[in-house]
DNA sequence: TTTTGATGGTTACAAATGAAACCAGTTTGG
DNA sequence: CCAAACTGGTTTCATTTGTAACCATCAAAA
């Protein structure tokens, strides 16, 4: 019998790899170009528009984010003046996030493009297609939450 | 009409990133407490044995990854010496990599570990899972390629 | 030829990241 | 009440990464 070999092309971590990192990738154009944003920083603007009003560590949940990482893009949309901070009344350890007029039309601007290209990256695939997809990221998210 | 907001939890490249990210790290602990390997030392190990021997340029672009990282990977696993380097005949700027003994031992082991990561994982999901998010990800593939 | 422009691969430098230490404040148990 | 353990958030340091410049060689064109 052969010896076992591995096909990294079909490997699904791979693969799933490859392909976030390719539409990630071109859609951090989007708010590079645009605003200069990083990942992180696009994340944070993005969940505060979502949600009105955050802690760092709720923004760390929502958006799986290390608290380096939100820690470092609060402090960077600070500095913009995209968002400020208001400190917790019972707990001062707590810093409540909310982003600036400046923050809320940047993000009004980012939503109507990142739709965009989302609907633009689906359009390619036939409804077939767009349901597998949904579907089958839905499921491994699921099996991913279970494991622990 | 209210304004536009953006479901991060929904959004397509956020889902898929989050999901390629928490796999890849789960996998990522096999080579690495395992070998102390870094992702592209792994996918070079991987790719030199699935197919035995290839040039730098080609596992980059067989794997992915830009020419430093393939550069550094290859570099690392000389000084491990699981590969060895040999100058081509006709044109002098290129190499050809062969893993050594020690990494061809290395590779066979971390193959059956890699399918059976791959195989627990689909395991919970159900047949119809698994066919979607095959064909979704097949289609994404496809019609990222086609977009150049 | 010689020049010009690609190409394989490495290196240098700056930016992004992760782990762990850290600070301040809060909760818990004795 | 007080020490120990914990939590929200920041900072430090080492590692990883990406970009661009670079070296050597090769191919095409003048």
């Amino acid at each position: 019998m052969e010896p076992e070999i591995l096909e990294l092309e079909s490997f699904l971590p791979y693969r799933l790899y490859r392909l976030a990192d390719t539409v990630s990738r071109e859609f951090s154009r989007i708010y590079k170009e645009r605003h200069g944003l990083t990942r992180p920083e696009w994340r944070t603007l993005s969940g505060l528009g979502q949600r009105g009003t955050m802690t760092a560590t709720a923004l760390g949940e929502q958006s799986a984010m290390h608290k380096t990482k939100v820690s470092r893009a609060v402090a960077e949309l600070e500095r913009r003046r995209w968002l400020t901070r208001t400190p917790d009344e019972n707990d001062r350890r707590v810093e409540h996030l909310t982003l600036t007029k400046t923050g809320v039309a940047a993000y009004r601007e980012m939503v109507p493009l990142a739709k965009a290209f989302e609907r633009e990256l689906l359009a390619r695939l036939s409804e077939a297609e767009r349901a597998a997809i949904v579907r089958g990221v839905a499921a491994l998210e699921k099996a991913l939450e279970e494991k622990t």
